[in-house]
This record gives structure tokens, sequence and C-alpha cells, in this order.
DNA sequence: CGGGTTGTTTTGAGTGATTCAAAACAACTG
DNA sequence: CAGTTGTTTTGAATCACTCAAAACAACCCG
């Protein structure tokens, strides 16, 4: 699902953030853009079925560089190992599964970060807010549902 | 710092939440009880000071017990160990220092939650929202700050 | 186009936080 | 006070991730 240009673009970005072009680099970028949510292991695994010698340290190595210099956005969800996304520069957020563990991306309903101010700050100088929010997906509803049925949790 | 009604009231809270009264449980709620932010072994090192025989094997199932029934909050922000505090049933959220992790409450500027109303739920059926903020704590502000006046990042 | 420098990747090992499992034990019931 | 059931302890194991040193590759320069 990669093209040329995606692959120029990748390699732009790179060297604008003054990071060399390699190979682990290109391929963890390639592996996590339109792919959600992914942890290490399966970036690593995306990656590794193109390019098999690329170890899991370097995906790890090459997540926490895409992350510092902002081309990729990590999130770590209680329970959860750090998750990689590709969609930044938005300020979304995100619901997790609390009983399975995925994770969606959320708009916020208000686009500007009203709730993001607090009343006070506790002397901290606040640069990032980061909203979870923490739900049953459709599927786990469901399952929930049917456990209920079969065990009701009071005879009333 | 613990009263004998103290004791009492954690009494009642355990055997209201269908727990059994046991040494680890009491003495963990106390340790927790308005400390602020702990994580598991620094509530093992407070336990450990009255009751040296408590393992930390039983701070982590007491303090997994007490959370899933609601006598502790547990906040996992990314980077730290999962803290306890012992602040429930109001909805407040949390600074983190990006520099020294260290952790503060916050309040939110909207006393409801509204922007925990996310425009699309995306099929989840939400229970929570989590707000954490990231800044930078005084202390580290002034550290900061130091460190530029000794090494300027432009030499503008 | 080729050599040198510097940044990356690999290899291998190590760590911290947490969980799992089974046996010893203690709280509550009657 | 004995039995049952839930807790705690002990000991080991796991997972996600980091650290360090050596091998390597990208980019700069002539």
């Amino acid at each position: 699902m990669s093209s040329a240009s995606d692959r120029e673009q990748a390699e732009a970005h790179l060297r604008a953030a003054g990071l060399k072009v390699t190979v682990p680099r290109i391929a963890v970028l390639d592996a996590v853009t339109g792919h959600g949510h992914l942890d290490a292991d399966a970036v690593h695994a995306r990656v590794a079925s193109d390019h098999p010698s690329v170890s899991l340290q370097s995906v790890y190595n090459v997540l926490g560089d895409l992350s510092a210099v902002g081309l990729l956005r990590r999130i770590a969800p209680a329970g959860s190992p750090a998750l990689y996304e590709s969609r930044i520069g938005d300020n979304h957020h995100h619901v997790v599964c609390t009983r399975c563990h995925a994770v969606e991306d959320i708009d916020c309903v208000i686009g500007e970060p009203p709730c993001l101010i607090p009343a006070d700050t506790g002397g901290f100088a606040i640069h990032t807010a980061e909203v979870t929010f923490w739900g049953l997906c459709g599927d786990c509803r469901r399952a929930v549902a049917d456990l209920e049925r079969l065990a009701p949790a009071d005879a009333g």
C-alpha cells in the first residue's frame, strides 16, 4: 500500500527532522501509517514481513526517534504496551476498551481545548493535555450482555 | 496519623465491598490515605515500617483488590509505574511533570464533564474520561531555565 | 565516485514492574 | 471452636523495554 510518493514524503520528513534516511525508518513509518494503533511488536511484525533483518530493537529505537521528532505519536493507555499512530498534528483523543484494550480515535465535541485549561495548574507549566476515554467496544458490549443473560448479577 | 475511627471506617469500607478485613488491607489503606500518589514500592515501604511481614506481593494484591472495588484509584501515566491515591468519588485529573514525573491533582475548570462527551463514540459505551496534563513542575522549570542559560539552544 | 565521519542498527544482555501458581495461613460462619 | 473460603506468602516467571558495545551504513566532502 505504499507508493513511490509516500516513500519520498517519508524521506523528506526524515530529512526535515535531521534524521538520516534508513531502511528501518522508512519501513516503520510505512508500517504505522494508516494502520491504527500498533505496539512495538506489531510494528516489528509488519516491518519484518518486508525486511526480515530489521531487529525489534531497531523498531524500538526508530519508534522512539520518530515520536521524539513528532513524526509519530505515542500513546500508553494503562494496561497496554505503548502504542504508536501516524495521525499527528491534530489534537484527537482515544477510547480504550476496558475489556479487550481495543483503541479508537475520538474527536472531542469541542474542537478547541477548553477543558484542557485547568482551574489551578499547581505550579506546573502545562503544554499538553491528553484525554483517554474508557468504555466497552461494540464486541465486548455484546459479549458482556450475553454473559449477564446466562449469569445475572442479581436475581431481582 | 491513623486514629481508631479511621480504622473502623476502613473496616466498614472493606466489609461493604465484600472483602475480609485483614492486616495488609488496613495497612495499605492507611498508607495511601492522604499521601498523594504512591507506587506499589512506596506503599510497601510505608506498610513495612509498621508491618514488616507484609510482602510486596500482598501489596500488589491489595492495591489491585482495593482499586477494583473503588476504595483506591489507580493511575498509570506513561513512563511511570502505576500510582495509587485515596482521593476517590470526585472526578479530578492529574498533571504529570514530563521531566521528573511528579504528579499533582488538578480540578477541571469546568466542574461537570463537558468535554468528556465525545462527538462520536466509535461504537463504544463510554463510562469514564481520564484527563492527564503534561508539563513542567516548578522545580523542573527552574532547572531547565538554568540549563538554558548555560547552554542556549540557538546562538541567535 | 570513494574515503572518512558520524549517526544507526544490531547483538546480547540486563532491568523494573508486574503477574502467575501453589502452598501456608487467617478471617468469618455457624 | 472447627470448617470453609478467601488471603497472603513464597518463589519463580513474564513482559515491555532499556543499556552498551561493536558492526555497519548514510551522507558530506573533495
